[in-house]
DNA sequence: CGTAGTTTGATACTCGGCGTTACAAAGTCG
DNA sequence: CGACTTTGTAACGCCGAGTATCAAACTACG
């Protein structure tokens, strides 16, 4: 079949020039050439063409990427196209600040509701969006198709959140708390890491 | 000498130990098996041996590791031990967020210092810390020694911060912001991206 | 128009990282 | 004491990724 699975190294590459690429746009760029996307990245520059290549001729010799068609085609190539839905844990400080930036708008994740269980933010508005009680979730779940949880609860309720997750049919889950998560094997939990991250960063300007 | 530079794969893996096993810690456990971590992970349970035992014998055969202890050894591997100081800028609701949890603080990073412009935010105390007007910054970082900036403003200010952040001699840039900045190359930019980590996870489920 | 410069697409080769398998040694538990 | 768990270590093989090289396509400029 035409579909194979990409390896893990050439998805998280993918990833990676995705990122950089809507940065990119953003900026008001339009062109790209797979040496600048080397010195955002890292990646070698041949090692990035061949990623690319191998999937169709998306450059122009003597140009470089078409930024806007090259997201396209790799949004397809990772079968990541179109509008998803996501929904939101937790309304205090981050919880808001996730749903009034794009980050997820931008890459084709669309908060579709959020929950909290604070009287006092339930019913407040948070861009085009109201806080709404934990306890609709059930009922949102099943007529929305809500795959993806974003978790920005504190560690405590975490696992109790999850686990509801879990039983409305989630499948992916991004934690932002500190929480290590028990889910069944089928769900995937990424839990948000910045500090480590720093660390490992931190170590090759050490070394 | 005994130093060598870590391989990407060795540093990145350990990174991500030390991540599972803080979480592990927090959860009360005091002792874990490469198994258990390899669950977390993903990462081949004999890969992980191999990878701690070419530091030393940190495990207990029949047992497991010993968490606090392998998380100093990690933290001596990585060359991260101690505390880093780190400034915030933007106090914002990511700002606020990341001042008020202990994800950085979890790792050996401690906030010494949150900028901000707005008059309404300056003068606030968030934690133990106040709020400091951004001009004050230069003189700050001449006497703290703070090496790393993490970015929490708005993406159009991020990249005129960056450049007063190397200008102030900072080396790691943390940048929550969706701007591509520009930097000289002794100065690693790290651009925190959930989504692109959610399209990463969600090609692997859908596949 | 023509030439120099840029950038992609493609191939061949090599090296090393990582998965796999296997097993002895050291510890726990009943 | 004996069954079980888990670490530490070695051997082997595959494939991913860096490197080097080159032709083809496109731009820019005189």
């Amino acid at each position: 079949m035409a579909s194979d699975r990409l390896t893990l190294g050439v998805a998280a590459r993918l990833s990676r020039y995705l990122q950089v690429l809507t940065q990119a746009r953003k900026m008001g760029k339009s062109s790209i050439s797979s040496q600048a996307i080397s010195e955002y990245t890292g990646v070698n520059p041949t090692q990035i063409r061949r990623d690319l290549s191998g999937f169709g001729k998306f450059g122009k010799r003597g140009v470089g990427y078409d930024i806007d068609s090259l997201i396209e085609q790799i949004r397809k190539i990772l079968r990541t196209s179109g509008t998803h839905n996501i929904a939101l844990f937790g309304a205090g400080n981050l919880g808001q600040a996730i749903a009034s930036s794009s980050v997820f708008g931008d890459h084709g994740f669309q908060i579709s509701a959020i929950f909290d269980v604070s009287p006092e933010r339930v019913g407040q508005k948070i861009g085009e969006l109201v806080v709404r009680h934990y306890d609709e979730f059930a009922g949102v779940a099943a007529s929305e198709g809500i795959m993806v949880g974003v978790l920005a609860v504190p560690g405590e309720v975490a696992q109790q959140v999850a686990d509801d997750l879990v039983a409305a049919g989630v499948k992916i889950i991004f934690n932002y708390s500190d929480a290590l998560l028990s889910v069944p094997s089928d769900v995937t939990v990424h839990t948000s890491s910045p500090a480590v991250e720093l660390l490992y960063a931190l170590y090759f300007y050490l070394t």
